[in-house]
DNA sequence: ACCTGAACACCGTTCAAGT
DNA sequence: ACCTGAACACCGTTCAAGT
């Protein structure tokens, strides 16, 4: 994988050592080492290789420096591993703004979720993350995102109660099947045969026959097949705890 | 928890080191180092500091041993870690059989679920185990509650795809509560003042909002709220997709 | 048969020292 | 102001050696 030289050849592809050089191109200049250099080096080490491989000393050499001067621009590990979350959410497609109709905030609350998923799927660690420090992690790229999931359920008419339950239930949902599906619980080995280390070819029937089913299926149209469901009883739910809904505002002001 | 000796008058609060006597009780006398042991070791380290405690030399430590000794009893530590899911899921309290009317099932279903919800939560870490090696770890033991839950799914009618789809919907949602449960992701600091770093203080109203909400509910609760919503849904697929279902047996086989 | 000491190549982090 | 060498207390794992 070797030490992309000064000139600017390389194709970008797996070049895990990035020594980044000024645009002035001098061989021996270096572009200064920033924290944002550091996340973006941490990030593409979580994803290619996972967040075990996230070291300091790994991401010191990914970015040409010795471990401990990253120090200068990190506190911590811990204070790396939130600029990675923070780097990440800054990076979320968030959809076009609704028109008003029903129709409409149910299919951007669709295009939310996916959002999200799409989001969460890039880098699956974050979930490892999220879970091991949501309570730290709080930045505004974070909770950008968060508050615009929950105008939105707010404007599909559900009470503020309900729609911060239907936040924690949809985003169960979409945490859970990013992992899921990273840790391809539902996938089988090989060939059709034993799926464990030396299980019983018939003791689990239905498991061998489910497992069939879910390699076969689309994930995309596994997950809008839970959240479809989910997004309908919404609605129902909206029907039912409707009140005058004025003051939600129209726009979205944290976009 | 606690590591049973000879006499049973210690009460089993806390005891990380646990050099374990034999039954006759002669204070140098080791009981012989087993897989199990070791593996218990493993999961209370896991259940009380957390997986990145779960160290070879700290799990040799608490039984009492180097930690090359371990070795003789595992392969290595993903062996080790795939003892400790398939420990964990030994446990898992299968409910009782359920009766044939269409509510039985349902409320098995629930029972399931929760089965599920229980285990995951006594043992949070075990989520991020089988997300990283949910493949490799397929025990029995793993593979047992999952043939009932496909099972109940097959008895409430669902036909084979959508069983497997409806598991894999719910599963996630089972996974994703516990992550964010057990992240806070949901809960509040202390006061109820800035949430994060230093975020202006409005610029998430909803967010802080529905804070509040999920902080004042109580997350049983509010795990049915959305798993019933499932269950209905499922219900409901179940009289679409019905046919005549003899086949699916009418005794779980697996318990 | 079971346990261990010493060793190797790794971790995160600190601190005095270099430019 | 920024980077580093050396050090400390940790990792997982191997292997020859002890009982």
């Amino acid at each position: 994988m070797g030490a992309a030289p000064s000139v600017n050849l390389a194709s970008e592809t797996e070049m895990t050592e990035d020594p980044t050089h000024t645009a002035a191109g001098g061989p021996g200049a270096r572009a200064p080492l920033t924290r944002e250099r550091i996340v973006e080096a941490a990030v593409r080490l979580m994803d290619e290789e996972g967040l075990a491989a996230v070291t300091m000393r790994r991401v010191g050499r990914a970015v040409g420096v010795e471990a401990m001067s990253l120090y200068h621009h990190v506190r911590d590990k811990d204070d790396l591993l939130d600029g990675v979350v923070d780097h990440v959410m800054r990076g979320f497609p968030f959809p076009a703004e609704p028109g008003p109709s029903s129709e409409d905030l149910a299919a951007y609350g669709r295009a939310v979720a996916h959002a999200w998923r799409r989001t969460l799927r890039a880098h699956p660690a974050v979930v490892e993350l999220l879970a091991r420090r949501g309570r730290s992690a709080r930045s505004a790229a974070l909770l950008r995102p968060v508050e615009v999931a929950l105008w939105t359920l707010r404007r599909m008419g559900l009470s503020p109660p309900d729609a911060a339950r239907a936040f924690h239930v949809i985003g169960s949902y979409v945490m859970g099947s990013v992992v899921l599906e990273t840790g391809r619980i539902s996938a089988a080995e090989g060939g059709g045969g034993a799926t464990g280390h030396d299980l019983p070819p018939d003791a689990f029937p239905q498991v061998l026959e489910a497992l069939s089913y879910l390699d076969a299926d689309d994930p995309d149209e596994r997950f809008d097949f839970g959240l479809d469901l989910m997004i309908e009883a919404i609605r129902t739910l909206a029907g039912r705890s409707r009140e005058p809904e004025r003051d939600v505002g129209t726009s979205n002001a944290t976009r």
